[in-house]
DNA sequence: GCAAATGCCTAACAGTATTAGGGTGTGGTC
DNA sequence: GACCACACCCTAATACTGTTAGGCATTTGC
């Protein structure tokens, strides 16, 4: 029988590109399977089984994002980085459902750490430096970044923006002036 | 045989115990059959099946939810009542991590419609009466707000924190100091 | 060319989701 | 107080999915 030429990083492409068109948690091992054309079975030569299976989609949509942030933060800053990064994930998200959904998987702590994750957060940490914030309040300010992001595309791509006015685009701008403003005037210590 | 007393309620409060203890995503009619004592096909008579079991169990934490943060905001105004319903959402996600994940379910438009989601919404929105916001800058903090809770609880669950200093703990109250601050300083519209 | 590794297959089994249809309590009705 | 209808739960049966075991063939490295 002539062969597939299967690997990995071919099938986790398949499941990235099955996860966009029918949603991260119903890519199943035998539909990939079927749509590769090769028996359930012959994937097991190639990715662990389900579980693991989803954690390399998940690798590959951390990569592709972390790929287009860098690219979309080259030679800007301030509010401008602000902007990229953030427009970087919600067009992720609107183009690639699936693989965006697989990037919020949670694995195990040394997965993750070989992964593309930290340089997301390198990245975030970058954007601060055009603003005026020591420690520990850039890393207060990392995950403000962070969550704010993650929260925002989700309940965008969960449709929670799409029946009530001013549209999700237009929103998202002002909040992009509201944070740049807070980055800008972080509150000191003093406040309680 | 001896009935069970089954209800569709009350296999969603089991389905929500399994949640917490076993996660969302593992949440199986099968295993709930068998920790309620009854066969499997007996639960179709409470729910329609496994996807509607799901959002049975989503609606169920989402009144849970508004109902603790309701009472966690009364009384309270300003940075207070900021805190406290983030809090309310914080613990809520530490204590019943399964149903917390169900409550972030997509469902269908008129499901979302009647479910406690609106509950939410308004609840922040009624914070933000506490601050000086006009249309349409009340809208986009509802949202900024949203999305910085929902966020802000899902990596802290996925353990997003965990490895690095200061505790998560520490970062959210300066946090809510920082987002406070935005609201009673929200940029105007002259800003770029 | 040959040996070993690799890539894919078939066979087989356990577990899950779901439908169909049957019996038995339970509660309302006269 | 009998009866009837419905609600509730069961067994049987089917179709997948996930996974392991073991076999043949093609490719690759020497």
């Amino acid at each position: 029988m002539e062969r597939s030429g299967l690997s990995t990083r071919r099938v986790a492409e398949a499941g990235a590109e099955l996860a966009d068109e029918v949603g991260f948690d119903r890519v199943t091992v035998s539909d990939l399977a079927r749509r590769l054309g090769v028996a359930t079975p012959s994937l097991y030569s190639h990715v662990a089984g389900s579980a693991d299976l989803r954690t390399q989609i998940a690798l590959l949509a951390l990569e592709e994002m972390a790929d287009r942030s860098t690219e979309a933060l080259a030679g800007r800053s301030g509010r401008e980085a602000l902007a990229a990064l953030g427009s970087s994930y919600r067009t992720y998200a609107r183009e690639h459902p699936g693989r965006y959904a697989a990037a919020r998987l949670p694995m195990d702590t040394t997965t993750a750490a070989a992964s593309a994750g930290p340089r997301h957060a390198a990245m975030t940490r970058a954007l601060l430096r055009g603003y005026d914030l020591t420690e520990p309040d850039a890393t207060h300010a990392v995950r403000l970044l962070g969550s704010l992001f993650h929260g925002w595309s989700s309940l965008e791509l969960a449709g929670g923006f799409d029946h009530s006015a001013p549209d999700a685009g237009t929103s998202w701008e002002r909040v992009v002036d509201a944070v740049d403003h807070l980055l800008r005037t972080w509150p000191g210590e003093e406040r309680r």
